[in-house]
DNA sequence: TATGAATGAGCATTCATTCAT
DNA sequence: AATGAATGAATGCTCATTCAT
């Protein structure tokens, strides 16, 4: 159970560092030299810097789609399913050493031909969006209209507040994407006045 | 009107670069190459690589603030001032070549030890936060503490409207921050509906 | 035989660098140009320039003990061993291009922050130091206090003689070290007029 | 009193810098920020930073001239003089960020064609030399021949003395120099022993 | 399958000096 | 007499990648 492979290593290392260095932070010799492999053997395992790249965001986005179902499981309803996203939010923005969305800080600040890397990244984005949309179809008083523009608007609320929490280094951004989430999520004009 | 100083065609630039590259993708060669400029001639004018970034960023954020004020200063209704916002972005997005937001680009994959860099982030965002929340402050029917907490919920939306924009290389997510934005800047109930 | 490895020749050449135009006088380009090595195999081999010059210290004292234990075992009396040592400087400062001492050398005009080099000087010295003072040890009529004090006073005369010979590109110091040495040698009166 | 010439603020600070960070380790860029003065400004009244380490050199040297003769002017006897010589060593010695003797710093690692700084080094290290023997030709007892082998082997005891303190930041080597120095400065044997 | 050795291109920064004003 | 602007060359070092074994 301790010994992992070299392969496993290599992307477990190179997906610590760059999320929390980030991606042009973390140089391959950094890479091999934490997973304790030879530079050859990792070019063996991973056609470039950019395909480690890769291999770490699907496993993170993986693990990312995991936990939140996971966590929002415990909701039956679905409208509360999706208020819970902010709360996972939280519980990830106050995580030690937390440093924002994985997806956004590669993506930032990349060399321009770095493809697949971008691609990795509006798959992911496009895979959170349609969950959401496809949790507010569950919706009954939602059209599947009203449920499209509404996921598409939630979207924004996560994006907004989780890097502003980067950046403030603070959790207010989650709790202001959050209230604005429960207004807008109830057609029911009592809920309006939070 | 064509021949400027050199510190100016440096700063210009570096910050054409910064911005529609990435500050990890610009190297002080190609500044100095493009700018036409000796090395040493550079590090005249600024102290280092991150003291140009830190002078790009004053600049584009003066210039982002006059922009905006002046695009929103045809409404006179402060509420519609901030919805305008939204179709500032629209026309910053809708730009050729657009980037997304300057300051998220250069701060999500920085060196940790750049805090000039860090801190001209924060001024900037914590800037826009202000004026948003003064110009809410306006609106007779709202409380301070209602301008507060609402102009918290819209620095979010635009934020999510933005880097979303950016990935996805789409208008689609500033409509949606701004269709958020109406619903939640009116108490007035009609308005809910969109 | 002609054909040394890539770590071999940067050191060979580094060490001829180092000591016949200085450590501050050479730099990595230079060396790396006369060794045939490309920039980054030297930093592989070494991760900088003062381990570079580390290693040419550590080098440099194997060989100058070597040598010197070498040059004076012709000797059987301790006294004549010490003696000879000034010989010994004879015949390195008469070597063409002499530059005087290589720990001298490069510690005088050293970055301050290069303790690496700093503390191979001082146990170059240190260990000629010992070994003086063990030489003298051997004396019969010498008691361990008296070959302390004696061991260090020729320490002395060593130091001053090879760095006044390297200032005046001359010989003369070196006797009149040795002239003083065989003074102070000698218990025995009769020895005192030279 | 207080307001120098420009010239004389370049000297000053240059001299406290070449001696207190080595002539490798001190730019012009640091002198002039220091000395408060325009980079062409200095340029006019020193052709090259090698010029301004010459001044520095001579002015030095006056200083240590007149510094040395004025310490040992307390003793009648010329023999006592000169073994005050390195009670004059141990005071500067013990002074504050003492960094050895800035002849034999700033000679050991320089640009091979700094021709007249090494100039400047030998009619320093000359001057020295001379005025010994010059004091010990006062001596009734020594011959002309004597005197001048005498002020050799003193000289070396100096040089031996000063250097040594340096690397091993102590001031062992000087008591053991003026040992040295006691003992060869008296044909009388009784002296002899120490 | 695995590896240590080697690489060329690039990095940000500093150097002592000169020039136009 | 004094200066701010400008420079070419060099500094030590790191990059992602490939190759020979």
């Amino acid at each position: 159970m301790k010994k992992l492979g070299v392969k496993e290593r290599i992307l477990q290392t190179a997906s610590k560092l760059f999320y929390f260095q980030g991606f042009n932070q973390t140089g391959i010799n950094q890479i091999i030299a934490e997973a304790g492999v030879a530079k050859a053997s990792m070019y063996q395992h991973f056609r470039s810097k950019e395909d480690i790249a890769v291999a770490y965001l699907i496993e993170r986005h993986a693990m990312w789609m995991r936990q939140l179902s996971n966590f929002v499981s415990v909701e039956k309803d679905p409208k509360d399913k999706i208020i819970s996203c902010f709360d996972y939010l939280i519980e990830r923005v106050t995580e030690v050493n937390f440093r924002g969305c994985g997806w956004q800080n590669i993506i930032t600040d990349l060399p321009e031909d770095h493809y697949k890397i971008r691609n990795q990244v509006l798959l992911h984005k496009n895979d959170v969006r349609a969950w959401i949309k496809a949790t507010l179809k569950e919706v009954k008083e939602y059209s599947n209209e009203e449920a499209d523009t509404l996921g598409d608007e939630i979207v924004i609320l996560l994006e907004g507040a989780i890097i502003q929490s980067q950046i403030q280094k603070d959790i207010w951004p989650i709790h202001s994407g959050k209230s604005v989430c429960k207004k807008i999520i109830n057609k029911n004009i009592d809920n309006y006045i939070v």
